[in-house]
DNA sequence: ATCCAATGTTAGCCTTGACAAACTTTTTTA
DNA sequence: TAAAAAAGTTTGTCAAGGCTAACATTGGAT
């Protein structure tokens, strides 16, 4: 189990990766608002859990490990934003610095009890889920009936 | 501004003291599953921070700035509590350990729309808030109009 | 009143996570 | 292609939070 700065750090690699491809040592550092040397402690970090692979002054890539992690860890943030903005109504950047740090806190049973709970209200209101988990459909509109 | 660790022990303090009126410092080891000198140390921190009064040897107690922010505290803890207990039907044990963490992440402004949403769920299956937020009855019941 | 057990404190160590400064490697560009 | 700039790394430092072992104090039982 690695801890939860570095879960941050993985997430971020996730989602750099896929908007920019190969990403640096500085872009992480860039996006997270920490050093280099940070950044680098972090991936030598994620490399010894087999979540990257990295040489020195090479290029990172996510291991199959490494990315199921990211994107399960990406998921949570996901439904925890999810709630905070179309639940509570938090307004949009709130709701994701809020979803930011929830997420780190709860563990698998909440957040799938949240995600449940999050749905039904939406459903409810007859409101469809427009956020996309990892660039995918949304499991769980994915899963639900067509409504009436 | 002082850590989250320190909440922790502010709060503890607050409820034991509450409960048992004079408290030691192995009861909030005991309580908090943590070694004595992490307390002593703990206490020594609070102390510097003007939240609670405290000489070597002597007794612990509150000031009337750590009075509040613990009360401002337990305040948040009983709202996400309440939250995950009674809408997300989280089994009581887990619910105060995700409340415990959660309430640590939030700001304020969360806080108070969980609380009115929460309250507006219970409202809907016409249930009351059984919890006294503090010791006393729960700003938002007392507040509520009675259900027709 | 004294001694012993319980309680509290101190000292020293560890880990995590962050940083700046200085150094090395790579890349760019003139 | 050599020099300059950018990127990456290493080293050493710091603070927070936690722990154990060892020491000090207090208070209750005899």
């Amino acid at each position: 189990m690695i801890s939860k700065a570095l879960e941050e750090y993985l997430k971020t690699i996730y989602v750099l990766k896929k908007q920019n491809g190969n990403i640096r040592v500085t872009d992480i550092a860039n996006k997270m608002n920490c050093s280099k040397p940070s950044v680098n402690k972090a991936i030598n970090n994620l490399k010894e859990n087999n979540l990257i692979n990295y040489e020195t002054y090479g290029t990172i890539e996510l291991t199959e490990e490494g990315e199921n992690l990211a994107k399960k860890i990406l998921e949570t943030y996901d439904i925890v934003y999810l709630f905070f903005k179309e639940v509570l109504n938090l307004e949009e950047d709130l709701a994701k610095s809020e979803a930011e740090k929830v997420k780190l806190a709860i563990t698998d049973e909440t957040t799938n009890k949240l995600a449940k709970y999050t749905h039904k209200v939406l459903d409810l209101y007859n409101l469809d889920c427009n956020y996309d988990v990892n660039q995918e459909r949304c499991r769980n509109c994915k899963r639900r009936t067509l409504k009436k």
